[in-house]
DNA sequence: GGTATTTGACCCTC
DNA sequence: GAGGGTCAAATACC
């Protein structure tokens, strides 16, 4: 265990003084006028930088508080600590029964796998989908909701047939601003495709290249303009990212892939890394691992909704860049990790 | 012809 | 029974 530890403490410096590095490259970069994709491509490395580090503190967190049994074999803690506990006795019955026998009974029956929840908006044209985050979609309905103005969409990962990805995503357009989109993500992906894809220049190449072509579309219609092209991500925040499988935490193997499959998730934008880590703590001492084992999914989606500095942060282009990223480093990490 | 999207129907949860 | 989520056949696109 102390070598588990020593290894995942000095990955978490790592991945923290990369950040560091990334955080203030791009800071160069802005000063300088740099192009818009190399901003992205950096925001890219900053964004799995920190998810690594989270998931890493994720796991110290467990370890603290041993809210996982690491010579359990029973599943069940793991999947009441990623689940929703307000399953119904149908559900309940197929996930304890087993994957494979779930599996068979039935086809069509509503997978429950919603580990946890990120929720982003974007402003975009509205002309296709609202953004490209570094993954392939494929949308599989869409649904006219009650209450609202816009129709809700449902993508899942392009390869959940090849790879049995699950993740999904819903996308609608806010009823207040139909310039942003509310993109809710469930699930992790689990495609490695997706993974050594994120944020690669040739898809944003080509990404612009479709949104050039949207454009002049767009800009043909009346009520719109120019100005609202932008990426905005309002909502920045992944507290939580579970994996659907129980971690067997004295497999460093297996630790290191939780950590590496979590980078994905890079839909968090922060340049403050203390709120973060502050949230991530704060978490365990306000609800406790054991009433995080008993939160139902709304539960974790009201928590990862909880406004907060960062939640609310706006990447618009308009940040305080002032400060260097290392000098808002008040998190011990020593003390973390003793 | 292969792949993605649309859309009505079905299923599940509350 | 209502509403949301998913399936799958039909259709469109490349």
């Amino acid at each position: 265990m102390e070598e588990v530890k020593a290894l995942e403490k000095k990955k978490l410096i790592n991945e923290l003084t990369q950040g560091r590095e990334f955080v203030n490259q791009l800071k160069k970069q802005l000063g300088q006028l740099a192009s818009p994709e190399e901003c992205i491509l950096l925001l890219g490395k900053i964004l799995c930088t920190l998810e690594k580090s989270l998931s890493i503190l994720n796991l110290k967190a467990l370890l603290l508080e041993g809210g996982i049994n690491a010579n359990s074999t029973s599943s069940c803690s793991s999947i009441s600590f990623l689940g929703n506990n307000n399953k119904s006795p149908k559900s309940e019955v197929l996930e304890s029964s087993g994957d494979q026998l779930g599996q068979n009974l039935v086809s069509k029956k509503r997978k429950k796998l919603q580990q946890w929840t990120n929720q982003i908006s974007i402003s975009g044209t509205g002309l296709e989908g609202p953004h490209e985050d570094g993954y392939s979609w494929r949308k599989y309905g869409q649904k006219d909701i009650l209450g609202a103005i816009h129709p809700r969409a449902y993508y899942r990962c392009t390869h959940r047939n090849t790879q049995g990805c699950l993740a999904t995503k819903q996308v609608q357009r806010s009823d207040g601003n139909s310039s942003i989109f509310e993109v809710t993500y469930k699930g992790r992906h689990s495609c490695k495709v997706a993974q050594s894809d994120i944020f690669s220049l040739e898809k944003l190449q080509k990404h612009n290249k479709k949104q050039e072509q949207a454009m002049l579309i767009f800009n043909s219609t009346p009520n719109h303009n120019v100005e609202n092209f932008s990426i905005t991500t309002k909502e920045v925040f992944t507290p939580f990212s579970f994996p659907p499988t129980p971690l067997n935490l004295e497999n460093i193997e297996e630790t290191k892939l939780f950590s590496d499959s979590m980078a994905p998730f890079a839909s968090p934008i922060t340049l403050e890394l203390p709120p973060c880590l502050s949230i991530l703590t704060n978490q365990n001492e306000v609800f406790g691992m054991d009433n995080i084992l008993q939160s139902s999914d709304s539960d974790l989606t009201e928590l990862i909704s909880t406004p907060t500095s960062i939640s609310n942060s706006t990447f618009d282009g308009d940040w305080d860049l002032s400060g260097d990223f290392e000098s808002n480093v008040t998190f011990d990490i020593e003390e973390f990790f003793n």
